[in-house]
DNA sequence: ACAAAAGTGTTGTCAATACACCCATGG
DNA sequence: CCATGGGTGTATTGACAACACTTTTGT
């Protein structure tokens, strides 16, 4: 036991134990009814078969979130998303081609405009609810993430990243009973995001609907933003 | 822009670029009145004079909460204390040695269990509020930190942690408002703590003070327990 | 006309807030 | 007896939950 310490004393850091850093993108889409996570097959011999989550090395010249960007861009084509970190996951024997350290985070992407790269032929999308394995430990990482996301939906109107920009209410209500796994009353919804005055009317109905369609909306992302900026500090 | 991946492919991580892991934890205590934290001054050049939180180097055979628990226990002499993980830091200056991602961690302890190890005399405990700078980006570290406390002090009363075995309500009370810097009504504040039955009377009082001594009570630890689990899931 | 989903208000309950006076102790 | 903080109850308000019928469209 020494006293000698990082924060407080010169180290040379190439003296020391290094490990690798990654990060492990959750993304989040919404079809279906159903809130899924882009997952892409493992061929590790380990893992064969398994599915994981999109992840990469990180660059020595970029930082934490900037290579979770490039991760998410690389696969999805998609910039300026929803993207939150959630935690670090560090178990010595998490990844069999060493010590690996990941840092975790989730996105929101409206499924729509993800083209997935080419290359990326063994990418897909899965139901949340219907994963059961994955490769690593990424099945608790996306289980984490999953809470986290439904904390943060209650709290913050962050689901609308994960619809297309015109919604009816139904769309948003179940986008909110998948993420929360819950059933919610159809009046008490639509008062509350009513009240919230974070919709804007855009006076379009659906298209070819064989029942009464129903009015589409589009998030009102300036009060968001302002509102969002007084409510810091609590 | 390739397919090989880290999570999909077989690569030999010594190829890649390395950085140093370290975990940095923000300490917390309480002590008159007043949120603290315990700093350690930093003797690098670069921040010479000014304070840093707690952290190390994170070794190659422990997992990050380990090297988290060893630097507490190293700097404290405490175990089994209330500890959780808030997230990695990874900019890419922060350290003047080198690229270090660090990993910060909150705790909770009791101020008067406290030891400060004798090779430790350059620690002190700060209040929370009068901070102004700190070495490397610790500031904001010890910001988000404190976030994440106020947040969880809100939703689970984990504030026990900070206080001794036996407190008055007012002790609580004050605890509370100064994690949240707010003032809070005496009254409300009584009832909903004897509402949520966490509190156990001891039939005690306090001891020499000037004026009608307050009564003493204990956490009920088990109920808790009990709660969080079924609470979980929500 | 029927099927299918959209749209709409009221009521009860519970939790959070605001607020003022008497009590027990030490000096 | 005075200063100091301990201890207590009620009324108001706002948020959330429960609940059923009419409207619009396509077939």
């Amino acid at each position: 036991m020494s006293a000698k310490n990082i924060n407080t004393h010169l180290i040379e850091i190439q003296d020391y134990f290094k490990a690798a850093i990654s990060v492990d993108c959750v993304i989040f889409g919404f079809d279906e009814n159903e809130l899924k996570v882009l997952l892409i097959e493992s061929d590790l011999k380990e893992f064969k078969g398994k599915w994981s989550l999109l992840g990469d090395i990180m660059h020595p010249d970029e930082d934490i979130e900037t290579a979770a960007y490039r991760v998410l861009r690389e696969r999805t084509g998609l910039e300026n998303v929803y993207m939150e970190q959630v935690q670090a996951f560090g178990g010595i024997n998490r990844h069999p081609a060493g010590r690996v350290i990941t840092i975790a985070y989730y996105s929101l992407v409206n499924i729509e405009h993800v083209e997935l790269k080419t290359h990326s032929n063994e990418l897909h999308w899965h139901a949340v609810k219907d994963i059961r394995q994955m490769a690593f430990d990424h099945r608790e990482i996306l289980a984490t993430c999953l809470e986290r996301l439904q904390r943060k939906v209650i709290d913050q109107p962050v689901g609308f990243n994960l619809l297309p920009r015109k919604f009816s209410l139904r769309e948003l209500q179940n986008l909110y009973e998948a993420i929360l796994d819950v059933k919610l009353d159809r009046r008490n919804f639509r008062k509350k995001f009513f009240a919230m005055d974070y919709l804007i009317d855009l006076n379009e109905e659906e298209q070819e609907v064989r029942h009464r369609p129903a009015k589409l909306y589009k998030f009102n992302q300036e009060k968001y933003n302002q509102r969002h900026k007084k409510s810091l500090g609590f």
